[in-house]
This record gives C-alpha cells, sequence and structure tokens, in this order.
DNA sequence: GCGGGCTTGCACAGTTCTGTGCATCGAGCG
DNA sequence: CGCTCGATGCACAGAACTGTGCAAGCCCGC
C-alpha cells in the first residue's frame, strides 16, 4: 500500500469516489456504520478504505467538508437576483433541497456531536447567511416571529430536515415536497399563506 | 450482588432513580455514553448499576418508558377542555414543553434507532393524536397547509425539538420559549400570527 | 450492635472495532 | 510482454465496552 499518486480519473480514483459515496448513504443509515459496512458496501475491502483515507475521521470529514460546500453554494445561489427578502428565503430553500438528499447525513452526524464535533463551525457561515436573511425580514416587517432571528433560523433548518425525513417515511410525494417546505418555512416566519403558495409557486415553474 | 427486594425509599431506590435520572442527562449529551460514564455521573460504580438493571437496553428502556408516559399525558392533558383545534394545539404544545426538558432524550435516542428501534412505536400514539388533530384541523380551514396532516404534525414534532435546543444554545430565554414555540408551530399551520399570539397569550397566564 | 441488603473493587471472558504490516494477485499502460 | 500501481486476504496488536463472578466493606433499620 504505497502513496496512490496516479492522476485521477484512474481505477483508483473512482474507487475513491464510489467509497465516498456509499459511506454517505451508509452513514445516514447508521452514523455509527463500521468501516467494514462501509467497504463492503462500497464493494471493496476494508483494507482498500485505508488505503484512501488514513483514518475514520478523515472520510467523515471529506464527506462533511463536500456536503457542506454543495449546501452553501445553493444556498447563495438561490437567494441572490432578488430584493425580495420573501422571495430570496423562498430561492434558498428550493435550491437547498436540490442537494437535499446528500445534506441529511448532516444531520445525522451533527446529531452525535462526539463524532465529528467541527460540524457545526463548518455549517455557521450557512447559518449566517440565513440568520442574516430572517433579521432584515423581521426588522422591515415582512417577517414576523415571537422568536429572534438566530432561534428561527435554527427551526427553519430543522424544519427543512423534518420534511426531508417526512419524505423519507412515506408521509410526503417527492416532487411537492421541496415546495411544500418552502411555503411551511415562509408561514413559519409569518408569511401569509396565500402570499407564501403564490411566491413559491411563482419560483418554481 | 443478590435480589434488592426492599421496600420503596430506601438507598437502593434512591440510587436507582438517581442513577435513571442522570442517565437521562448523560445519553442526551452523548447517545454512545458508556455504562461507565453514567455510573460515573451518578457517583456510583459501574458494577452497582448491573445491580440495578440487568443491561445497557434495559436501562435505556425504562428511561424511555418513562418519558414517553409523561409526554403522552402531558400532550393529552393539555388539548382537552375545549372545542377551538387552535386553542387545543397551543394548550398541548404548552402542556408538552413543561416536560421538554426531559423529552430531548427521545431525538437523541430516535435519531439512533439502532439502540432502541421501538421508540418510533411508543411515541406512536402521542403522534396520531397530534395528527388526528391537524387532519380535522386541515378539513374545517382553521389550519392551511400544503403538507398533509401526517407529515405536518412530524414538522411540528421537530420544532419543538429545534426550540428546545435554541434554548439549550443560549439562542433564546427559556422563560419565553414555550410561548414561542407554540406562536410558531400555528403560524406553520397557517394561523395568522396575530391570532396565534393572542391564542397563546391568553393560555398561558 | 448485629445482620442483611447494598455497594465496592477487582478480575475475567467475550465481542467489536480500529489501524497497520505483509505477501500475493490482477489489470492496464507503455 | 512485463512492470507497476492498486486491490485483496490474512494476521495481529491495542483499545473500548459489556456482562458476570466473587470477596470484602459499609450503613441503616431492627
Amino acid at each position: 500500500m504505497t502513496a496512490m499518486t496516479t492522476g485521477p480519473s484512474s481505477r483508483a480514483d473512482a474507487n475513491r469516489r464510489r467509497i465516498l459515496d456509499v459511506a454517505l448513504t451508509e452513514l445516514l443509515r447508521d452514523p455509527d456504520a463500521s468501516m467494514e459496512q462501509i467497504a463492503r458496501a462500497a464493494g471493496v475491502v476494508r483494507r482498500t478504505v485505508y488505503g484512501h483515507f488514513p483514518n475514520r475521521e478523515t472520510l467523515v470529514g471529506t464527506l462533511v467538508d463536500g456536503a457542506v460546500a454543495a449546501v452553501a453554494a445553493a444556498h447563495a445561489a438561490g437567494r441572490e437576483g432578488t430584493e425580495d427578502l420573501a422571495q430570496a428565503l423562498a430561492g434558498s430553500v428550493l435550491a437547498v433541497w436540490e442537494v437535499a438528499d446528500r445534506y441529511r447525513i448532516l444531520v445525522a452526524l451533527a446529531q452525535r456531536s462526539v463524532t465529528v464535533q467541527g460540524i457545526q463551525e463548518r455549517l455557521a457561515p450557512v447559518r449566517a447567511a440565513s440568520t442574516e436573511l430572517l433579521r432584515r425580514g423581521l426588522n422591515e416587517g415582512v417577517f414576523v416571529s415571537p422568536l429572534p432571528a438566530p432561534a428561527l433560523a435554527h427551526v427553519h433548518e430543522q424544519m427543512l430536515f423534518a420534511v426531508m425525513e417526512a419524505v423519507n417515511n412515506g408521509l410526503l410525494a417527492a416532487e411537492e415536497a421541496g415546495r411544500s417546505a418552502a411555503v411551511t418555512m415562509l408561514t413559519a416566519a409569518g408569511v401569509p399563506a396565500s402570499l407564501a403558495t403564490a411566491l413559491v409557486a411563482k419560483l418554481s415553474v
């Protein structure tokens, strides 16, 4: 087991990718999945995984970094190009929803702060952006809530996860879920239901 | 280590209670807390814990049963004595909030379905009651949501947890948290913010 | 103060996981 | 065709945890 310094798109690289891919879904199902379980699921032997990642922590860290980056990008992209804060909120929710499937692992891992204690910090930028958006909306009266902006941001985050899980449990059709999540989050922020519905419908054409 | 058949209020019983009490908070912090950690936190030796509970599963099970019972009772009590569905919803949220601190363990444990897979079933009655309440409200037009009742119930559940965690993280004052949670959940169910605020204020005098 | 139940300390077997070393095999690239 | 990088299988040390056994100590109620 030596350096693995071959260029991209080699067999090794494909394997590495597949391990990461499989590990994501495997850790989602069980945050305590062993290296053995992950390896088997990737159609590989445990020893091979250690050829790509020196230890479990590095593997999980790589995973989290990728997911966070994707979510942050989606979140930012979704809310640009509008002055309307409610619209920005709806846009970011819809955009994040697109990468939601991969985002779920963050919930599972975040729950077990011991495994990756740095996860809260890694997600901090996204959370900060959400909070700022909500704070401005609350100030301008676009949003109404008894909760301070940071708390509301936190609640919003959990609502997104909740809708994802509802889909997982068959309580909700996947096609409508993103829009439903956006509408529900807007109404939770005090936006009238009719307005929220119209706004989301317009954005998700 | 023999039978421990002494009547209540003995030393042994006090110890048992303290172990359960401490285990609750300890498992909340880390769902994977070892028997050693729990014992130490309870000011007791690991061997003593095994004197009260034959194994880890029994200990956790006892814990979960107690928490579920308390929550179910609070949920039921909070929504009785009114025909107004919105008021019933607010009442149950406020009531559940009172036992919220102990309820949080259920989240942490529910996340790790491996440990106690029966937890979803144990909570089923509460969830069913919530769902039914929401379903009737949606039918009557008291509530408005793009989500079907079961999904909305799930989202509500998570919102409650989210507010609890917000308090934990210092994002929200504990005194106002219960009322804020109730208002936010009502608005998420499509109840106008002004109405929701008035309703909760009236109930929590 | 005496006894019996409770607690402690220690030891031990069994399990499961991690990370590593080493020899061997396979497959593609030059 | 042969060389090399990667994959495999196996073996091993070390750590952590669970559950149990046993002997000795402690403390409260009778």
